[in-house]
DNA sequence: CTAATATCAGCCTGACTGACATTG
DNA sequence: CCAATGTCAGTCTGGCTGATATTA
């Protein structure tokens, strides 16, 4: 965005906290695609990984409900993975209505290297914290994220 | 986003930092994106509305410097407000080059229709925080966003 | 000749809507 | 008949790139 470097009064929307928590994820946000697209991933690439990883082979819509990720999105996400060798997809026997999802051993090395990457973009985007301060923010917003499902 | 409501052990990319920031940073710009459409604006409007009220009539350069929107998409927001009667543009006859972009006495009133809005607006948003979080909350994205410009 | 200004067309991720066919 | 699943086409804001014409 590069908000004036010149000497201009800084505009009044710029104090609001809901700008310095929109600009602060958009800058996460930045980092993060920005390191992943480095190691030719997006964001949708790694969380689908990771949850793969964490919770084993699903169905896309499983999928879908444990990355948060969009069914009319999975689609895509699931093509580029696939054909990067990085998962396979195969039709359910049981309920062929299903494609099943598997990690490949390709998909657990990339997702490897991933992990590094984005330990690296943490650590360069709490640099300026100490480690009670990176404790506090954590708290602080995962307090909002956990008001606002209502 | 609707993360799975059922009893899904949580993926663990939700834990980054990273990801508590852009999620942070969503429910805000949603929040704020929501309080604006029920007035009829956007995000661009109020910042040009601010920006105009705050330092005075501007070209369409100096407009983008102050609020941080491109040049590109100047064009089409200030089309929107000029439509609504919010802003006037007139020929700066000291260098044809330039647009002048004064606000009306109707952008002033919708301007304090919108502060009024966004004032409710951040209540809502940290509605979870004491007054002393909502301070330390402010001063730890500030030192982040700080950090960000290099 | 270079720089600033205004405009236009198009791209990108992430999130979302709606339609549709297949299968349970 | 209804619900779940996978697919496709299209929309939106905010932030970009790049091209172009005009004027300083």
């Amino acid at each position: 965005m590069s908000l004036s470097a010149s000497g201009d009064n800084p505009a009044r929307f710029m104090s609001l906290p809901s700008w310095l928590m929109t600009q602060a994820g958009v800058h996460a946000h930045r980092l993060v695609t920005e390191g992943l697209a480095a190691e030719g991933a997006r964001g949708y690439h790694y969380r689908l990984l990771s949850v793969l990883d964490d919770s084993g082979p699903a169905s896309q819509a499983q999928l879908g409900r444990r990355s948060g990720i969009h069914l009319s999105d999975l689609v895509a996400a699931i093509n580029e993975l696939a054909d990067r060798g990085f998962i396979h997809r195969s039709p359910d026997p049981a309920d062929r209505r299903r494609n099943i999802i598997t990690i490949t051993g390709n998909g657990r090395r990339g997702l490897r290297r991933l992990d590094k990457k984005l330990l690296r973009v943490q650590e360069e985007l709490l640099s300026p914290l100490s480690a009670g301060e990176r404790d506090q923010l954590a708290r602080l917003l995962t307090q909002i994220l956990g008001h606002q499902g209502r």
